[in-house]
DNA sequence: AGATTTATAAACCAACTGGTTGACAATTCC
DNA sequence: GGAATTGTCAACCAGTTGGTTTATAAATCT
């Protein structure tokens, strides 16, 4: 456990997963990384009404992810990156972690080889795994 | 924008980043990638009741990212890191994004630069980026 | 057998989410 | 000036979250 526990307790963390873990949001992130759009253009594909989308942009913008300039009636809306930044790096922390059944795997394979090697002999050729 | 929208639409990444957004959850999936570890040892840490905890866990079993082995009375509880990964690829896609910055400014260095070489004549130096 | 440990279940609660509709304000187009 | 576009706000609603407490079940210890 190479982190504290203390490092878990991050409000901007909360507020950035908690954003992607909605899928009108995670639509609006993906097209805002193409180009600057403004309300109407990121609401208009999902199936909901404008005050809605409107409330999943403010979500954004509140976890970092969004900022917005006014240019006359319209709300140009454009992706910032960085808190996803931070939710890859603490994701990335347990890369060691989903990479590991290679380990086992690679383990299995020696202990085959390593069995196949002595193998003349026919009791014990394959006995129950390493446990 | 290389993903279409409906990979957006994913139950899966719902969950998974719905259960990264509590720093309780986060903690119990750190602790649990060190080792095994049953409720009682899980929600010892923790500023909440053993039944809080315990529902914490079930928030992470159901995003499939902890799996439970029973045994007599205890309850042990093993890291699945792979719906991570699944996160990180996600998160990673917007790479690009959050390293843009370090473009944008080659960029402005590379132009300073330039302007300084061909020191005199000023116009035509550098048209806009390659787009 | 009885006490302790480990965990679930149920009832309850306040707060938040994610959606709706309707009214309104400001900007731009004709 | 009047109409259309763009967006906010407020009220409302059903469902979920995140926490509590109390009661209960099952396994283990003495």
């Amino acid at each position: 456990m190479l982190n504290h526990m203390v490092l878990d307790r991050s409000p901007t963390l909360d507020r950035v997963f908690h954003a992607l873990a909605h899928p009108a949001r995670r639509s609006i992130l993906r097209r805002l990384s193409d180009k600057e759009q403004n309300l109407s253009e990121l609401s208009a594909p999902l199936k909901m009404s404008f005050p809605a989308a409107s409330k999943h942009v403010r979500v954004l913008e509140h976890a970092g992810l969004v900022r917005r300039r006014i240019q006359g009636r319209q709300h140009l809306c454009r992706l910032n990156a960085s808190p996803l930044k931070d939710a890859a790096d603490w994701t990335q922390g347990f890369r060691d972690q989903w990479e590991k059944r290679f380990e086992v795997l690679e383990e299995l394979l020696a202990e085959m080889q390593q069995k196949e090697e002595t193998g003349t002999q026919a009791k014990s050729v394959r006995g129950p795994a390493s446990k």
